[in-house]
DNA sequence: GCAAAAGTGTTGAGGATACACCCATGG
DNA sequence: CCATGGGTGTATCCTCAACACTTTTGC
């Protein structure tokens, strides 16, 4: 029984940005949406909220349903509520990203899965406001990102300086001086080096680092600088 | 006629965290709900978003309701999605923290409407998650403050530059040199001198400044620096 | 041996902090 | 005349940006 029965009830969905970085460019992934309207053009994932779950929970669940992710850094990034955004009846969605290792999954996302990479710069149009999403949650990793150190999410555990470079530099589309960006990361303490090279990059070979999980938490609400003159970006 | 029938609706909601400043410490809008459950105790500023209003527009409407505020700077915080925020029924709910000039309004508040005013270290007992709601307000509302000059809606339109430093001093819960935080504030050029003094402070007088609506926009996304060491604070 | 990427130090400029005294005026 | 808050300048430090050469090794 509804003890608030004179209240108007609404469709309720959650839509997820996932980003990934393959060492080259940063991409999100997309699905050919399974039912009208706009059955077969591209979508987030995204999927109705069911009666029991909360709204992290619904993410999670879509984002596993749809891609078989599971595990992966989550974040709710606003709610989008104009009552005209789905045309077939009035939807509520609240968008989540999620930053995953791209190479971690890849096969299993393209095997298993119907979802596709896209390089941010080259993504096909997408459905009701999606894109809307999407550049929402561009600013929003930017900016957290040139603050707080997120942009790991995206690496695998081992990884390499120059990688993380790359990484920072196709985020913020920018360049870095190699020099400088070393000192920086190196400074924060969030890093750790091994013994062990990847030379899958380069003939010499470049050091793997991995997190320092004690700091990384401690320091992870401070406000680092990660990027050079953030006043001049964008944001 | 529903083209998504099989989907289950829910109830959606709006709260608003109000935040004022009197001149000394940052304070919080609360209303006595008035209807069960919870009926009669503390309680952000909420209701029910219909069937033809979208998001912001139901913050607004509920905020113009229950307080009379128009016109208010408005932002989203975040959506609340436990199926268990709400005992009677599940009702997902997306907060939203506006920031007023306080005296602006203090009578028409008092008077025409029943919302008080409390300071945020000394506020009641909250119903649902609303304290929770409240203090993720007031993270985001420093972490914003930090960067980007949003705290001047707190104040009138002409204010003393040791009005401005008692806000920021209230929200970051510090001290700051008077010296220092004048410089920096005047080097923004956000700010423009008046002829006119404001004597109810001191004998002497202190100038009122006001905004400079050419440098606002343009300044709003870039990362300011208000705040000497924001490395240290907790935010 | 050479091309291609990795790794590393120093210097200079500018911005941030620390700090103390005079000013204006109402009582 | 004095107490109270308002207003201002400077020296120092330190952080950040600019910048170039050596190392390694697969081919």
């Amino acid at each position: 029984m509804h003890k608030y029965s004179k209240q108007t009830r609404h469709l309720l969905a959650v839509d997820c940005v996932v980003f990934g970085f393959d060492g080259e460019t940063l991409k999100i992934l997309l699905i050919q949406r399974a039912f009208q309207p706009e059955k077969g053009n591209w979508s987030l994932m995204g999927g109705f909220v069911e009666a029991n779950e909360g709204l992290d929970e619904a993410s999670t669940r879509i984002l596993k349903q749809l891609t078989g992710l599971d595990g992966v850094y989550l974040e709710q990034l606003h709610t989008y509520g104009d009552t005209n955004r789905d045309p077939i009846e009035r939807t509520v969605s609240t968008a989540y990203f999620a930053l995953i290792d791209i190479n971690k999954y890849e096969t299993q996302l393209s095997n298993d899965y119907h979802a596709e990479w896209f390089p941010l710069t080259a993504a096909p149009k997408l459905i009701f406001d999606h894109a809307e999403m999407v550049e929402a949650a561009k600013r929003r990793i930017r900016y957290k990102a040139a603050l707080h150190p997120i942009l790991f999410e995206l690496l695998p555990k081992k990884f390499t300086i120059p990688q993380l470079q790359t990484l920072y530099e196709s985020v913020f589309n920018t360049t870095i001086d190699k020099r400088n960006f070393s000192k920086r990361v190196l400074a924060t303490g969030l890093v750790i080096k091994l013994a062990e090279k990847d030379k899958a990059g380069s003939k010499r070979g470049a050091y793997y680092y991995q997190l320092n999980m004690d700091n990384y938490y401690a320091k992870f609400q401070a406000f680092l600088n990660f990027i050079p003159n953030p006043d001049t970006l964008l944001l």
